[in-house]
RNA sequence: UGAGUGAGUCGGAUGAUCGCCCUUUGGGGAGGAAAGUCCGGACACCCAAGAGCAUGGUAGUCACGAAAUGUGACCGGUCGAAAGGCCCGAGCCAGUGCCACAGAAACAAUACCGCCCCGAGCAAUCGGGGUAAGGGUGAAAAGAGUGAGGUAAGAGCUCACAGCAUUUGUUGGCGACAACAAAUGGAGGUAAACCUUACCUGGUGCAAGUCCGGUGGGCCAAAGUUUUCCUAAAACGUGUCUUAGCUUUGCGAAAGCAAGGCGUGGCUCUUUCUUAGAAAGGUGUUGCUCGCACUGAAAACUGCGGUCCGGACGCAUAGAUAGAUGGUCAUCGAUUCCAAUGUAAUGUUGGUUGAACAGAACCCGGCUUAUAGACUCGCUCAGCAA
RNA sequence: CGGCCUAUAGCGGAGUCUGGCAUCGCACUCAGUUUCCGACUGAGAGAUCGGAGGUUCAAAUCCUCCUAGGCCGA
């Protein structure tokens, strides 16, 4: 978990990444991004109905992208709001493989440092 | 030992490490259902908060409870061999409605087959009448069974016994009710049909709401100013009538008569002036009525305030506002599967799998629904042993 | 989070209040018509009414509990 100044806190950053924000795709979610124009890096995660009528999967889905994200967070270039959306594909999403993909769309859309 | 049944407890554990939310910097941080939102309460605002009606809700009794479609015990019904389970469990002897199809007939109606009597006929059969025991239709058929009497044939038509309903009485119980006795009775079901009875019942819900700050334009809008208009009343105003009183003129000797003025009283009108918005009407009142409250109308201007944005409070011995309570690793582990081995049977060893339903957003009391598995206690029945 | 609504044949839509064989259109099947197709004509099949339980002689309809989808309030 992210200390809060280093989430999307704000429905409004939600919105403004999502009007104006570059979209990067995976098998188990999407991404996008947008700059923030300050030095800070935020994250932000989405996990709708759309992906599980449970509670419990939703929040287990948002934790395990969390842990994820807080590990590799060095590896972020500065300044960027980010925002995940979750897929549902049928399966959990698990750690490992959502390492996995993290890494390859970040190397995709150039986002690592 | 097996089968069944009821109640309750638990709902993976320990450690390391990287983090998150709140915090008074000490520390604290998901559940039995946090869920569904099905009831009730608390709290908050709306509000003229008064009455009546309607609407809606509840429905055995007693106790507990702030209340509840809540809980417990009991009563009655029903299912079960029992323990025990289940019951929207007031009233169709108030009224109305409905009871499809079939059937003669679906509730003061009626007779298809049948049974019996009379008449006609050679006979088959036909006509009239009696009957409701038997058959048939149907979910249900007048709804009290058995036996005897009775009859042309039959029938509670009569009797005996058994049973039911209502009323009354006695006894027991706080009570629902139960037992007993007597009298009376013989027309079904349905109220999760309208309805009747008894009791309860304002609305909206923390996105309720309170406060602070900001607010260019738009929209709504208290109050004020100006203009125009409306309604009503009203005179020292208009018109008209009247005649207590006073008075003028004419005629006359006078009394008096005639005409007029002032005044009195009534009706009428409202352009201006004055007053009022009382009455009526209108608007509002979160189902309706009474009642109540407010109120002349329109336009223009000013614009308290609202709408809008942000924050705080509401808000907690977990507690946010993209929503914390987690990730990884190790050990142990209910459980699953496989293999080997062994026994009358449960097993033992090795490997594998690695925990159900499910995540607080104002709080509380209930209900309902979901839930792998483990454990504890009680009861019933059956078998075996002592 | 709070307050509500809906579910009927492959699709759309009546019937639910007031219980009694589930209606209609398109689509589908067969036959006719046509040189062939379409259109047209005739015949036919297809739903135990979202699920479970209850009331009733009888439930799409009345009652209770679930499931799925949708609407409103920032």
């Amino acid at each position: 978990m992210l200390p809060k100044e280093k989430r999307l806190v704000k429905s409004r950053d939600f919105d403004r990444v999502y009007q104006k924000g570059k979209r990067l795709h995976s098998k188990s979610f999407n991404l996008s991004y947008y700059s923030n124009r300050t030095h800070v890096t935020r994250i932000g995660v989405v996990a709708g109905k759309k992906y599980s009528k449970k509670a419990v999967a939703r929040n287990k889905a948002k934790r395990v992208i969390r842990a994820v994200v807080q590990d590799e967070y060095g590896m972020l270039k500065e300044g960027l709001d980010v925002v995940i959306f979750v897929k549902n594909t049928g399966a959990e999403l698990g750690t490992s493989s959502f390492r996995r993909e993290w890494g390859e769309i970040l190397a995709k859309g150039g986002l690592k440092k």
